[in-house]
DNA sequence: CTAGCATTCAAACGTTCGTTTGAATGTGAG
DNA sequence: CTCACATTCAAACGAACGTTTGAATGCTAG
């Protein structure tokens, strides 16, 4: 048992995750078969229930193989901002949350861009399951960004917050997901679309714009 | 056959389309089986078959009943903006465009809510057909409104416009299809979403302070 | 070398899927 | 009334689904 030899331990489980990602990422949950699934890895059909226990379990472990590190690494960053000058404004709150998204897109070759173009489809998963394990392995996450907009803003009334909040995660999660719409409006190469150091800074820019926005919106026509 | 008697002459295929609504949004396409749909259609197993020929072309169906009016009605309300005053503000151009969306949300008899949910989940549906078909149904209004926003901010970049649009067409897309999320960050009556204006009023000024964002941002560290 | 165990494999399980069929039903025109 | 047509219905179709099974395989410790 000790010092065993660990080669190839898990090269099945991770094959199928691999797998998983991009067909989920590409054909959704139920548009995946079993026998696409374990096809495209390369491994038998049976590999997903003696690895996993089932289709659904497959899925959740999906989601935490990629969503826990992430999610530490927001936290992280957000800590590392705290602790040098004193409060961070919003939008370097932004970029730190932003940026880590962004970071795993880069991330090709491991297919961390299928997981986060998976997960930006996941947000508005119709399967409740998901939606709720989705939540749960944000809750931390998303708890202390909260705190530190709070503190960022404090002006801020908290209900105004929590939707602006919305917004962001919405405008994030919809720019990761949704590839056609943007060359619906206007040709464009699906390679700009990664640039991830210029992505960042416009996304960073509209959301940190959205976020301050005035507060007392006095409506008025035009002219 | 003129004058016909026309009263239930369609109310087969209103019963199916009205429940595949609704289920469609709850449980998603490949979620909802035939079965289930005419079960709470009221309708024979066969029906759906023998109106719309197959289970796709009702999907197809459920979207154009929907999707032809709303744009049509967001492309005259842009005619009647730029009929009247000279050339409307980009916040006058966003709030014309979400109008129409939320107008539907408020329409809770005939379902039109649960249309803009399924829609706003369908934005980043895996299956490529029903994206393909959305897309086609959105190219005239999304033209119509490429074009204004280009007219109210002459000194924007068109690609950087292009990216902005889509950001805010991210945002509409979350937050009518996300219900879960802003429940997830702080606890919030599901009934407060949907007071149409007091959204309206947040969604267009984030949009809009979005859309507007200082153009050459520079980034400056904390402090 | 051998026994034990984790893993892989081909095959089959029962269920549910979308669709089709052909007879039953109701309705409107001649 | 009667014929013709559109619609509804119960039943069944083959295909594909996720999962289970039990034997084969390969590695490792003793």
């Amino acid at each position: 048992m000790s010092l065993r030899s660990v080669k190839p331990q898990h090269e099945t489980r991770t094959r199928i995750l691999d797998a998983a990602e991009e067909l989920f990422m590409l054909h959704g949950f139920e548009g995946t078969s079993m026998r696409q699934l374990t096809a495209k890895a390369g491994v038998n059909l049976a590999a997903v229930n003696y690895h996993f226990g089932s289709k659904d379990a497959l899925i959740e472990a999906v989601f935490r193989r990629r969503l826990d590190p992430m999610n530490a690494a927001r936290i992280a960053a957000l800590d590392e901002l705290e602790a040098a000058g004193r409060p961070p404004g919003p939008d370097t709150i932004i970029r730190a949350f932003v940026g880590e998204g962004l970071r795993m897109i880069e991330d090709v070759k491991s297919g961390g861009r299928n997981f986060i173009r998976l997960l930006g489809r996941t947000y508005t998963e119709p399967a409740k399951p998901i939606r709720v394990l989705i939540g749960q392995l944000y809750a931390p996450a998303m708890a202390r960004y909260k705190a530190a907009f709070e503190r960022a803003l404090p002006q801020m009334p908290r209900d105004e917050l929590v939707w602006r909040m919305h917004f962001m995660f919405g405008t994030l999660a919809y720019t990761l997901a949704a590839t056609d719409t943007v060359q619906l409006i206007a040709g464009c190469k699906p390679e700009d679309r990664y640039d991830a150091r210029l992505l960042e800074e416009r996304l960073t820019a509209f959301l940190a714009a959205g976020l301050t926005a005035p507060l007392k919106t006095v409506v008025r026509k035009a002219a």
